[in-house]
DNA sequence: CTGACGATTCACT
DNA sequence: GTGAATCGTCAGC
């Protein structure tokens, strides 16, 4: 079977985002797979590094005190919904919606190991060869997937942009959880361990990877 | 309408 | 380690 055709048919179901813990569902989707197919063009990458955001209780969240904007409106969905945002002028973000409608919690991926799809990676990032920057940190991750913000409310059920379990195992021990980055802002919030990588993977953003 | 700034990245010192 | 790039979003007037 072609891999799109078994990632397609590997979907994580609604049921997955729709969970009330956002971290467990950060946690979890460590190891799994993104898969795009904008303009014909098939890549995907596995889910190494993932950062939660709590809703209304996060001052780190776009949802902070219940903020509610046209920006942050898909937020409110019920899980399972791309939230793509633009930032520092330059950068698209991507981001799972997670939890029931009303609720807006989020999963931001910050990096995936490439898997299919290098070569129009490359040419969609101008960079010349495939090293560990090439999707590491949520800018590279976007820009090597072709994710724009137009794709905000995209439903992850769909066959353009979805995430699949290929049956790559995660032991436990083998997920950090860390503070986030870039949220000094949030205060205390700043300090909590919402942020979840695969250790020892080259792909992970930040430093060494303690 | 205006101004300040960001869930970042990259080139350069 | 430091700073520029670059523009949509949002709070405040």
């Amino acid at each position: 079977m072609k891999p799109i055709t078994l990632l397609r048919s590997r979907k994580l179901p609604v049921s997955f985002y729709e969970r009330k813990n956002v971290c467990t569902v950060a946690r979890e989707l460590i190891g799994k797979v993104i898969v795009t197919t904008f303009d014909q063009v098939f890549t995907a990458g596995r889910i190494v590094e993932t950062e939660a955001y709590n809703g209304p209780a996060d001052k780190a969240s776009h949802a902070w005190n219940g903020r509610r904007t046209a920006r942050t409106e898909v937020m409110y969905n019920h899980g399972g919904v791309a939230y793509v945002y633009f930032c520092y002028g330059i950068h698209h973000l991507f981001n799972v919606v997670t939890n029931i409608a009303d609720t807006p919690h989020a999963v931001l991926v910050r990096a995936v190991e490439p898997l299919y799809g290098i070569e129009d990676m490359l040419i969609r990032t101008g960079k010349k060869k495939a090293d560990h920057t090439l999707t590491r940190g949520p800018g590279n991750v976007s820009k090597a997937l072709g994710i724009h913000t137009s794709h905000t409310g995209t439903d992850l059920q769909s066959d353009r942009l979805f995430i699949a379990d290929d049956g790559f195992a995660v032991t436990k021990s083998s997920i950090l959880a860390t503070p986030r980055i870039g949220v000094d802002y949030a205060g205390a919030d700043a300090l909590l361990p919402y942020r979840f990588i695969l250790k020892g993977n080259p792909y992970v953003s930040g430093k060494k990877s303690a």
